[in-house]
DNA sequence: TACAAAAGTGTATTTTTTACACCTTGTATG
DNA sequence: CATACAAGGTGTAAAAAATACACTTTTGTA
């Protein structure tokens, strides 16, 4: 009965991960500068290969852990890469996947181990293989899924504040909002709260802290920004 | 150099092609009564192994191909599906394909072949391994691309009318639609052209038929329905 | 203490979406 | 050959959503 199997060809298969994080002006990727063969100096996407007894969406949980040691992170499959020769070393399909990360809360010992760097989207260095077509389609599927679900979430703090999260959405659309409409849309909005808190900012005037209730969100469960 | 790869897990890779077709009244997946192992006598999508030297894409147009002759039909991956035990008989890695093909026109004597048979989506059997959320995530992503993009012509034959074009899109959303408000829409695309000829139905009244234009919609590109 | 920089607020206009009913055409039937 | 029936075809008004737009408040710094 396995015969039906055995003819055929294996491949190895790996997962790649777009790891989006926000610096309050702008949206970045943890991308590698290799230290490692092959490739060694240029610029990737963190990845690596899918194990036995692993499954595809393990492995990416586990490269993304490697890296950054977060766990339960929002991630998303973007697609699988199967060119023959994407891989110039060996046939390799690669899964995609992005995540979004708080840009302040990872493993930095680990970041600097894997020589990992945040990069602005903005400004992306020349990446190895396909990584770049990788990027291009995340960002793409990121944006919409952002727009129709509380996604954004995952790259602020627990608490923000309303500019925060309109220079989030600015950075993930680039472009800018109009903050009066940008507001109403938000206050319509039942699942973002109001804290009572106020920002501590070395600012001027101090904005309000808002926090994201998922609770009240998957009753209300309309979002669009 | 290629010391790197070889520490690691090959696994088979398979794609599975979700093939829609639209019967004028409902949208049709084209499943398979398997007359083979494993799984003889369940139902399930056509799939097939990636081959050595074959990109992911080609193999499933290829899969494609094996089921209805045709060629250069519309495809979009779903998703790569890699749970461990998802096919139980070996580790398989599947990426999930949707295809949109007219029901009209296909080889019949190969679907014949392979005991494949169109069915409703509102009457889905029981599908092995995981195809069942291979459909409905397909299904999801069909929906939505279809709604701000032409690719629904791709399921009626070059020429249509109207009246089918409204119960084409009422089958993709699974609702009825306002036919004023729909052929409103309709009529705002300049890329959907009066062809001036009149449908053959022997119904009662004769319907005007018309076309989609791509050149034209490459230059205007604005779709919603 | 006053100035500068960022936070915060509401209304009017335009655009988009929705709801809704009757006339026309042509085949089939008596 | 007249009529009935079934499907094709058409426009407007109301509601909802999206957009454009400018001044006041707060608070740290000079």
């Amino acid at each position: 009965m396995t015969d039906y199997y055995i003819k055929n060809t294996k491949f190895y298969v790996s997962v790649d991960c777009i790891i989006f994080g926000f610096d309050g002006g702008e949206l970045k990727l943890l991308l590698l500068k290799r230290n490692f063969e092959p490739a060694m100096g240029e610029w990737s996407l963190m990845g690596g290969f899918v194990e036995d007894e692993e499954s595809v969406n393990d492995a990416a949980k586990r490269v993304l852990r490697e890296l950054t040691g977060l766990e339960d992170v929002y991630m998303e499959q973007v697609a699988a890469f199967g060119e023959v020769n994407r891989d110039p070393g060996e046939r390799v399909i690669s899964v995609a996947f992005y995540a979004l990360i708080n840009i302040n809360e990872y493993n930095r010992e680990l970041v600097r181990k894997n020589n990992a760097f945040w990069i602005s989207i903005n400004e992306l260095p020349k990446l190895i293989f396909d990584h770049a077509e990788m990027v291009k389609q995340a960002l793409h599927q990121m944006r919409i899924k952002a727009s129709n679900s509380p996604i954004g979430f995952n790259l602020l703090p627990e608490l923000f504040t309303l500019p925060q999260l309109q220079s989030l959405y600015e950075a993930i659309y680039g472009e800018t909002l109009d903050k009066r409409n940008f507001r109403k849309r938000v206050k319509d909005m039942s699942f973002i709260e109001e804290t009572g808190l106020k920002s501590k900012d070395t600012t001027r005037r101090k904005a309000n802290l808002y926090k994201f209730n998922n609770t009240v969100y998957n009753k209300d469960s309309k979002f669009k920004l």
